[in-house]
DNA sequence: TGCAAAATAGCACGATCGTTCGTTTTATTT
DNA sequence: AAATAAAACGAACGATCGTGCTATTTTGCA
C-alpha cells in the first residue's frame, strides 16, 4: 500500500485504532488480551528498555500470571518483536500518514519533520524505542535487532524520499545531497532526545527547530 | 588545572599511563588489581552497557572469585562509577588535552572535532559509554546517572568554550550562536554513532565531516 | 445446555544476579 | 622470622529471570 510499511503478515493485534466503520473480525478473547499485553509492554519498554522488559513485571501490571502472559508469545524474543511492531505501527500512524495529506515536496517534508519533532518531544518523558533499542542491540544479532533496524531504516528511507521529492519539485537546489540532509536531520532528532531527556538541557526543542531551518536555508527553498 | 576536569579527589586508580618519569607512589597490590579490574570492566561495559556489566562475568574475565572482585568496590554502583571515571579520564586524555596544543579559536575547535570524530570512529566497534549510559540512566536518578551526566556536561561545556573562543578571535561571525552550533555538532556525532554502529550505514563518517564543514560554512570563517 | 477448544493459573526447574560472612592465603611491616 | 594487615576465596543467601510442564478455568460454538 503506502511505502512506509513493513511487510508483516503476522497478527498485528490491532490496538486502539477502532476508528473505522466496520471492523468485522470477531475479536476473540485471546487476541484482545494479547493486544492489551502488548500495549502494557510497550509502556514498560519505552521506559526501561526492551532488555529491561520482564515477563514477571508485565504480568504484575496485567494482573495475570507469568505463564498466562508468556503463553501469548511463546518466548521473550517474540514479545519484544511484538512490541517493536506495535511501536512502529503507532509511529507510522502518528508521524508518517498524516503528512501524506499535504502536497509532496517542501510542504510534506516540513510536515514530516514537524510530526517527528512533536513525537520526539513527547518521548522526552516516555522514551524512544528506536533509540534505546539501537543501543541495546548494537552488536547483538538476531530477530529483535532485525525488526528494530528494519523499522528504523524504513522510516529513514521515507525521510529520504521526501527530500528527493522536494528536490524534484524544485523546492531544493539541484546540488543538494538528500543523503547528507537526512543524516543531519536525524542528528538533530538524536541530539534533541539526548540533551532534553538525559541532560535536561532547556531550550533543546527550539534548537532542533532552528537546526532544521538552517539545513533548509543552506539548500535554499527556491520556490 | 585545566577546565575539562571533574573534581575527583577519589583514588583514580591510574591506568596504563605509566609514561611519566617518576611515579613514586608505591603501588600496593590491591590498587593495581583494582586498576586491572576497572580496565576489564570498561571493556565489558562499552560492549554490553553499564547495566549489562555483571560482577560474575567480570570475575570470570579476571580469573578471580566474585567476592574478590566485589570487595574492591563494595557495591555494584561503585564499580559502575569507577568505570565511568576511567572512561572520562581516557576521553580527556585522547580528545581534549591534545587539542590544547594548537592555537585557540578555529584551529583548536577543528582539532577538538577531529579528535572526537576519531574516537567515535573507533567506538563504532567498541561502543560509547556516554551514549549507552545516557539511554540506560535516562530516568533513573542516583549517583551513577550523576557521574555520567556530569562527565558529558563537562565535555560539552568544553566544546562550547572552544566555540566562544573562535568567535572572540574573529574566526566565527559575531552573530553566530555557540549554543546552537554545539547542539548541531553533538547531533552529528550522535547520528554517526547511530547510523554506523547500529544501522551499519556506509559513508557515515564522511557525512559527519561534511556536516561539520557545513556548520562552519554557515557562520563563515572570516579569517 | 453441553462439549471441545482456548486461555489462564500454578508450580517447579536451572541459571544468574548482587551481596554477606567467615576463612584462608598473600603482602607488607616490624 | 614473627606479627600484622590486606586481599582473595568459597559457600551460601534471597531474589528474579525465562521457560516447561500439568491442571483448571473460561470461552465460543453446535
Amino acid at each position: 500500500m503506502t511505502v512506509l510499511e513493513i511487510s508483516t503478515k503476522a497478527d498485528r493485534s490491532l490496538p486502539s485504532q477502532a476508528g473505522g466503520v466496520a471492523i468485522q473480525k470477531i475479536q476473540h478473547k485471546g487476541q484482545q488480551t494479547k493486544a492489551a499485553i502488548v500495549d502494557a509492554a510497550l509502556g514498560l519498554a519505552t521506559q526501561i528498555g526492551l532488555e529491561g522488559l520482564s515477563i514477571g513485571a508485565l504480568a504484575e501490571v496485567m494482573r495475570m500470571s507469568k505463564s498466562g502472559v508468556f503463553a501469548h508469545f511463546g518466548s521473550r524474543e517474540e514479545l519484544q518483536i511484538s512490541v517493536i511492531r506495535e511501536y512502529f505501527a503507532r509511529f507510522e500512524e502518528e508521524v508518517f500518514y498524516p503528512a501524506l495529506e499535504v502536497a509532496r515536496g517542501l510542504p510534506r517534508l516540513e510536515r514530516l519533520f514537524q510530526n517527528w519533532m512533536r513525537r520526539t518531544s513527547v518521548e522526552i518523558d516516555s522514551g524512544c524505542l528506536f533509540i534505546s533499542g539501537a543501543v541495546e542491540f548494537d552488536d547483538r544479532p538476531g530477530p529483535v535487532r532485525d525488526a528494530l533496524a528494519g523499522s528504523v531504516k524504513t522510516w529513514l528511507a521515507a525521510i529520504f524520499r521526501a527530500l528527493v521529492q522536494a528536490q524534484e519539485t524544485g523546492h531544493l537546489h539541484a546540488n543538494a545531497d538528500p543523503h547528507q540532509m537526512a543524516f543531519e536531520i536525524h542528528g538533530l532528532i538524536l541530539a534533541l532526545h539526548y540533551e532534553a531527556r538525559f541532560l535536561k538541557t532547556p531550550g533543546s526543542i527550539a534548537r532542533a527547530n532552528t537546526g532544521f531551518a538552517n539545513i533548509l536555508k543552506r539548500y535554499g527553498s527556491a520556490a
